[in-house]
DNA sequence: GCCTGGCACTCGCGTGGACCGAGTGCCAGC
DNA sequence: GCTGGCACTCGGTCCACGCGAGTGCCAGGC
């Protein structure tokens, strides 16, 4: 129906301007603004359709409109297409993120990457060890009853702990570990390794039993929470610039939540690669993120995402432009990832 | 004399009123609270003295005096006691750090322990690799031109890093060469080691000599800025809090700089260990602490700090209570990372 | 000589009322 | 079904005012 059709408009129109003046839209200003052919009376009357649907409110009587978190929603599934980044941005992207020496460097230069394309609070998540394989187990002695276990994966994660061994050990003891262990593990994806465990250590020497297990269960504590999760954070200046106007009284709440890593792990946990999740406000359970958005996409070259990444911001914020970045983000980072 | 005497004390005590209240504080406010023994309009007599010698200032007119930069230092210089910490505070710190798994894991807990001790920003750097030892060199290769090297110090951190080998390599001669560098490198300090290549090089059989230039060359790479420095930051939450009263308009370049780590690093450079340094406001260079004071210590067993740590906060902060917590953490990390 | 109480003065801040303008809903006409 | 007109609402801004905290200075007392 045309009517429909221009109440999409208008809508759409309604987000666009709100989200770039920060101010409450009337029905004058966007006809004047957004060409949408018709008067501002008829604005008007399209405009109170969609505040009975629950599209969009009034901040108070005499004030323009302000689209809700449905309102959001339904520009962010519905209307808006996505923005392909400008060459100049691709180019950027490249340059920004070559020359990475480690993961480390890879993820700390995509945050801020991220955090200066959207002008957001940009969150990475480190790629998880149970989707990573093992590829080097190394083992260096301490003293006769501990060892350093560090842990290489072909992610480029690092880990390390120190193994409290049951027995006095041998350097020759642990060289014959060290080709047991890399035999049996390199190239096995960590989340099945547990599998492999009990297999191992029962055809093992008997000497080296106590070893074997011991160093395993230590390997396989590294996949537990919290330790296993890891976030680089950057950007948070980007949230400062209208704290107050974005985020009255829950400014630092969110803050708090952002460094708590535990809510945006939660929230990155469900996301797929190449399928960008956004959720807005209230769909947050969170409570210090209900007057923020989430945008988020796995990244890594498979099926299954390794990690996720995304921003934080204001439910006011450029939708079609933050999905674009963290799409384009997420593709370097898997790119690179993959190629290491 | 009697008189400079309680002018010292009545510059505390405006200080210690500030900090609590907020409020810029006033002769009657001072007298009634702080029991100096004297009436307020003699109090009066020694704010103007205290201003006119520019400890202390007078926001407007009709108002009561705050303190200076220099009211500040003076007060840390000369006036503050440390305040030891309370047993319930030592037993939290201990409690806090205890069960860390590894490097990362404890400067996250202190970092998160003196935000909340302190309820400031808590920085906290890692142990700078040129004053770390080498624990272990391990090499792992990813093609026959190409090695993982991953350098593994005595204060557990772990740096990686591809080398590209000018010639193809097989598993042996990886292995020889492994022995090779750990024989030369194990116990070495990393800042001392670029005086060992030269010699190293020159004496090891020649299929071998391109290789050890390569991975030396890349290990000693690991030292030069930016990677080697790394930061964590927590606790900026804490800065929302009052940001409006604290740093009015310099609140986001606080957090940029911040997150720059840069600038927090090159003050960080300058710390010795067990000596806290603390700057105050205008004492800072860079423009956007110039609001702000960085109280910091070096931490490390030695005689040389291994690192530093600190808290950034409003020039109003509880000097007495930071300096100690501070202090207590450096000390505390010290230990873990001295024992593992 | 130093401290003290008194006093006049200053000035920022909070309060309250008036004004203004943006924006709306409704209605009659095209 | 769209449009122009119109009366109404209501939050933000501005301004005038009074209050109160705080000061500086001075004369008197210990």
């Amino acid at each position: 129906m045309a009517h429909d059709d221009r109440r999409l408009r208008v809508l759409r129109a309604i987000v666009q301007d709100y989200v770039s003046t920060n101010d409450p839209v009337g029905s004058k200003a966007l006809a004047a603004r957004y060409d949408l052919g018709v008067s501002p009376a008829t604005i008007r009357n399209d405009m109170a359709v969609l505040e009975e649907e629950g599209y969009i409110t009034q901040p108070h009587t005499s004030a323009g409109r302000v689209p809700t978190d449905k309102g959001y929603r339904f520009f962010v599934d519905r209307l808006s297409a996505i923005k392909p980044l400008s060459a100049a941005e691709r180019k950027a992207i490249e340059k920004f993120l070559d020359g990475a020496v480690d993961l480390h460097d890879v993820l700390g230069r995509s945050v801020r990457l991220l955090a200066q394309l959207t002008r957001q609070v940009a969150v990475v998540q480190y790629p998880t060890l149970a989707r990573s394989a093992v590829r080097h187990l190394e083992l260096v002695p301490l003293s006769t009853s501990r060892l350093l276990m560090v842990l290489i994966t072909d992610t480029g994660r690092v880990e390390q702990r120190v193994v409290e061994v049951p027995v006095d050990t041998e350097a020759e003891t642990v060289a014959e570990l060290r080709t047991l262990l890399n035999t049996a593990f390199t190239g096995a994806k960590l989340g099945e390794a547990s599998d492999k465990v009990g297999d191992l250590v029962d055809n093992s020497a008997p000497h080296l039993r106590p070893l074997v297990a011991a160093v395993s269960a230590t390997m396989l504590e590294t996949l537990v929470e919290p330790s296993e999760d890891r976030l680089v954070i950057g950007g948070t200046a980007n949230l400062a610039q209208g704290s107050a106007l974005d985020f009255p009284g829950t400014f630092r709440p969110l803050l708090e939540a952002l460094e708590e890593q535990v809510v945006v792990l939660r929230l990155m946990a469900e996301v797929g690669p190449s399928t960008v999740t956004v959720s807005i406000g209230e769909e947050n359970e969170h409570e210090a993120l209900t007057a923020a958005s989430f945008v988020s996409v796995g990244y890594g070259s498979g099926d299954q995402a390794l990690g996720g990444l995304g921003v934080v911001g204001p439910t006011r914020m450029d939708y079609a432009g933050n999905i674009a970045a963290v799409r384009a983000v997420a593709r370097y980072v898997g790119h690179l990832l993959a190629e290491s």
